[in-house]
RNA sequence: GUCCCCUUCGUCUAGAGGCCUAGGACAACUCCCUUUCACGGAGUAGACACGAGUUCGAAUCUCGUAGGGGACGCCA
């Protein structure tokens, strides 16, 4: 590793949510910088001005502040200004840049300006393909003289610029994750750098940005792993020095096809409205394509950055486990302390617009009660319905329940027992007393016994303990809930 | 088609030539705890894609085959 101080970068192109995908690289590239007590970049490539949109932007950056990935340059969270000293951050603002530094190559023989119609090159691309040869254009405007092209764009036509790949040879990469991996040069043919509106293209912008930004290691999805010949031909002619690259594995869905919307949920935003905390995401997509050195499967942010080395990145698909993801939320879920816990299901509660007692015993008691039971944030609506005053619905299982000979009696002895109890709400102690008192007087036990009571308290035969349950009830919801299972019978 | 990458239990992975009778985690199954459900605890089952080579010795190195993925855009 080089001694120079880190600089990394997550550079996203803004067209929708923050996939999952791009989460994980986004976490490498913050990890590793915070390990190395380096910068992280956001930089976004808005080039393609038909699917990038500032609202797409906003998005990616909420998701980001969401994950708790923070850059140190790039615009800022809240007005989309640019922080830092290499900016602008937003490729659609550094054309000039671009401009110049596509000049500058034309000038040096080491580009040109290329006439081609997307019709000449359909036709050049399929008959490459035909004769068994890479879909590569060869341009017949390679070798003009530029006065003649100028010429040209004086009368109004629009070139693109493309980059001229003269010397075959091999570009060697010694990747962070792949090892060595040679390219030969000719694997492209001659590329556009210069779109013919003057926009540049993905790899020409890159490769300035990357040397102009300092930026020193790179890591990024598989997909750009062929890109890189293209960018190091570009650092070449340029004379930039080359960045370290680390090119991740992709995230395949259960069909071991490279994820995407049809496997379901693949946005953060999704996790996020799903009830999955910021730090569980992290943790699970952490775990595809990098280990922790203990085995540590459960995982902080801390100690995620403590541990972070590229050495432990994997170069194999990795398949993303809605089960394994769901296990490894509900282990931080249930870790967190009850104060934290209420903060963050409390925007869903209100959502579904329960109404629950407000004082913090209760909620923490309640908490400790349901947690176990929790996979997210959003299982709090239904296990918090119960213990609130709201009308419970009475489900289908618990007909065969009802229909026992006995239950109307230990109903009815339930209610006036509940009815009887002298404070709003039962304590453990009272409730058992209160069942144990039933028992004697009914003759009935057991599963006879308390199924029934917990359909008059929860509408269903099976759940959380009663004795954890009924002290959570105000006694005036027990009574409605008894007369409701009774009016039934 | 051409080039590049990848291949260990169903899934995520550990593994850097002898520590491997291949370890862990999720899921599955069994049992324990429990008057239910969940949590928790203890177990069981389950993998080196295939074929050659190198070596005293290969999951690990080399080559080939097969399968999967990516790139070959005026997308990123």
């Amino acid at each position: 590793m080089s001694d120079k101080a880190v600089r990394v970068r997550f550079a996203p192109s803004p067209t929708g949510y923050l996939h999952v995908g791009g989460a994980r690289t986004a976490l490498y590239n913050y990890l590793f910088a915070k390990r190395h007590g380096g910068k992280f970049i956001l930089r976004v490539e808005d080039t393609d001005e038909e699917r990038s949109t500032e609202e797409s932007m906003r998005m990616q950056i909420a998701d980001l502040k969401w994950l708790g990935l923070d850059w140190d340059e790039g615009p800022n969270a809240e007005t989309l200004i640019d922080v830092g000293p290499y900016g602008p951050y937003r490729q659609s603002q550094r054309k000039t840049i671009y401009e110049e530094h596509a000049d500058k190559l034309i000038a040096e023989d080491k580009a040109y300006y290329c006439f081609m119609t997307d019709a000449e090159i359909d036709v050049q691309r399929q008959q490459s393909v035909k004769e068994g040869r890479p879909p590569q254009v060869n341009s017949p405007y390679r070798d003009w003289p530029i006065e003649k092209a100028r010429e040209r764009m004086a009368k109004g036509e629009k070139p693109s610029v493309r980059f001229k790949v003269v010397e075959k040879k091999d570009y060697v990469l010694n990747d962070l994750v792949r090892g060595q991996v040679t390219f030969p040069s000719d694997m492209v043919g001659d590329f556009v750098m210069l779109r013919s509106s003057g926009m540049p293209v993905y790899n020409f912008c890159c490769a300035i940005d990357d040397a102009l930004m300092k930026i020193t290691h790179v890591f990024r999805a598989e997909e750009h792993l062929s890109n890189t010949l293209r960018q190091m031909m570009l650092y070449e002619a340029f004379g930039y020095e080359l960045p370290q690259f680390g090119h991740l594995s992709i995230i395949l869905g259960s069909d071991r096809q490279k994820l995407s919307k049809r496997h379901g949920a693949t946005s953060c935003h999704e996790y996020n409205l799903n009830g999955y905390l910021p730090e569980a995401l992290n943790n699970f997509i952490a775990l595809l394509g990098w280990s922790s050195p203990n085995a540590q499967e459960i995982i902080s942010m801390k100690e995620m950055i403590e541990q972070f080395s590229p050495e432990r990145l994997n170069a194999s698909p990795a398949v993303f486990d809605e089960t394994k993801l769901s296990w490894v939320n509900a282990t931080h879920l249930r870790a967190l302390p009850s104060e934290e816990l209420w903060r963050r299901v409390e925007p869903y509660l209100r959502e579904a617009g329960l109404t629950l007692p407000t004082d913090a015993a209760w909620r923490s008691r309640a908490l400790d009660t349901f947690k176990t039971s929790m996979n997210n944030l959003k299982d709090s609506v239904e296990l918090f319905r119960y213990v609130s005053e709201d009308k419970m619905p009475v489900g289908d299982d618990a007909k065969e329940i009802l229909a026992l000979p006995t239950t109307k009696a230990v109903l009815e002895a339930w209610k006036s027992g509940v009815e009887a109890s002298t404070s709003d709400f039962m304590s453990e102690e009272q409730f058992l007393k209160l069942q144990d008192s039933i028992k004697d007087s009914q003759g009935v036990k057991g599963k006879n016994l308390f199924q029934p009571i917990r359909v008059a308290v929860i509408g269903k035969p099976q759940g959380t303990e009663l004795k954890m349950l009924i002290p959570l009830l105000h006694k005036r919801t027990l009574v409605a809930r008894a007369n409701e299972v009774l009016s039934r019978l």
